[in-house]
DNA sequence: AAGCATATATGCAAAACGCATATAAGTCAA
DNA sequence: TTGACTTATATGCGTTTTGCATATATGCTT
């Protein structure tokens, strides 16, 4: 509230100083410019699918069928095209890689190591996304897999990964380097946003919640505790239903509340 | 520890996989590698340089001498060279524009809308650094000037400039939007991360560095728990020696206590 | 209907925090 | 030298949060 009207105070309708002749001067500067006079490097972006399934963090992975990296594992990624913005191309490559829409997208860091890739100088603007299992079709071809995300240091070394039939897969290019970060920030991030509703089908329960939490800080949770802090937070709507064929005593379901529509 | 343990249980000596064969090929595959059959962006970086005065936030600008936004203050900046680092390049920049040396440097986003601007495509990665205000001399010609930050809207709108004589500024490209974020970024590091000591001498006083929390996040601390939350953070070394010329009862002066060396 | 395993509620001690008060210490002016 | 002044530092206490233990409730299974 104080922020806003200190706001106000500042602001100002302004952009006077861009006046007709500075605009005009503006055009032509524009005209005559060569944008093709200056080495580029290549800008990709790289999105880090996690999921959960069976109370372990696990990422989306495609198998690489071409040089460099010929069979190494490596994040879904591709080239920012010359007309769309950062967040788009991350959308586009969790569309048509993934098959994924609307999911918790966000931006998580810039690689640029000048021989990150042996090709040529690429910057790469790594995403990550976070998937409810559910939405998750494994597919063949050209398509992503669900492989195991192991422990990383915190140190923030390397982070092999776990296949299928427990071989271990080193990552393409600084894929590992990209996975251990996302993993942090997620695992940073739960402290203080609802990100683990994003992990969930549309109604949940407290138990899964914390489970959620529990797998991501890979680490038990004070289940007083967190159901306090979880109710207290005023963002779960309880449905008034119960949930199903569990054999015991069904907890209550929640909603997320989404404060701001 | 416990994760130090689980990492060591996953991690594996390998690249097993990349065998003589696959080296071989991937080398033919680098040697025909065309680079220029893609259109690229240019990639810049752009440093918020953070500091403090008389209890306010201020950021260098300078002013732009050229189209597009001829007169409009900027955030610092210079083109990724095609053999250095992100870290790198905003280190240079640093240091070329601002004189300014091994001073808190940190990536903060990378800004990328399509039109962001008029010239060409132009991703911009954005870095923040903290410097404590003894170490800037404001210079002439193409230097930077300390410009005053107001408060900005939590809600990430455009931020608007204060100059010395107490007028308004609006900022170049969407360079309003980068500050604003800096600010956003390093008010939430704040609390977890030990920064404020980056914007303070070597030798300073709980009132000074409070002072300095205060001035980042807009709001008033409780004084005692401040001081027993610093104190109990172990990160504070006292040196015994007391401030002097204040004109009251000097308090004793505090030193970072780096952990990592 | 009884047993069961979990959900939910309550109580309590320890720690963290905000606030108020009391004491200590260096500076300045007379 | 002394006393007033202002801030630094220490102490106490009620409130809130957290972790842990205990008690009760509830729906399912047999």
């Amino acid at each position: 509230m104080r922020f806003a009207y200190m706001l106000f105070a500042y602001k100002v309708p302004t952009v006077s100083r861009r006046n007709d002749r500075n605009r005009l001067e503006e055009q032509q500067f524009l005209a005559s410019y060569d944008p093709s006079q200056f080495d580029r490097p290549s800008v990709t972006v790289d999105v880090v699918i996690l999921t959960l399934r069976a109370g372990r963090l696990e990422v989306l992975l495609t198998q690489r069928k071409e040089h460099p990296f010929k069979g190494f594992w490596s994040l879904p990624g591709g080239f920012v095209g010359m007309q769309e913005s950062l967040d788009e191309a991350a959308a586009r490559v969790l569309r048509s890689k993934g098959g994924l829409e609307g999911v918790y997208l966000e931006q998580l860091y810039t690689f640029g190591a000048p021989q990150r890739d042996p090709r040529t100088r690429v910057i790469s603007v790594a995403y990550y996304a976070l998937v409810e299992p559910g939405r998750i079709q494994e597919r063949e071809g050209n398509a992503l897999f669900r492989v195991v995300v192991p422990w990383e240091g915190e140190a923030g070394g390397p982070v092999e990964v776990e296949g299928g039939r427990s071989r271990r897969h080193p990552l393409a290019f600084d894929h590992a380097e990209i996975l251990g970060m996302a993993v942090r920030r997620i695992r940073g991030k739960l402290e203080y946003a609802p990100i683990g509703f994003e992990l969930l089908p549309e109604r949940f329960t407290l138990r899964q919640l914390q489970q959620v939490h529990e797998t991501i800080l890979g680490r038990k949770l004070n289940k007083d505790s967190f159901r306090r802090r979880m109710l207290a937070s005023g963002r779960l709507e309880p449905t008034g239903e119960l949930e199903s064929g569990t054999g015991y005593r069904p907890a209550e379901l929640y909603t997320f509340k989404k404060d701001r529509p």
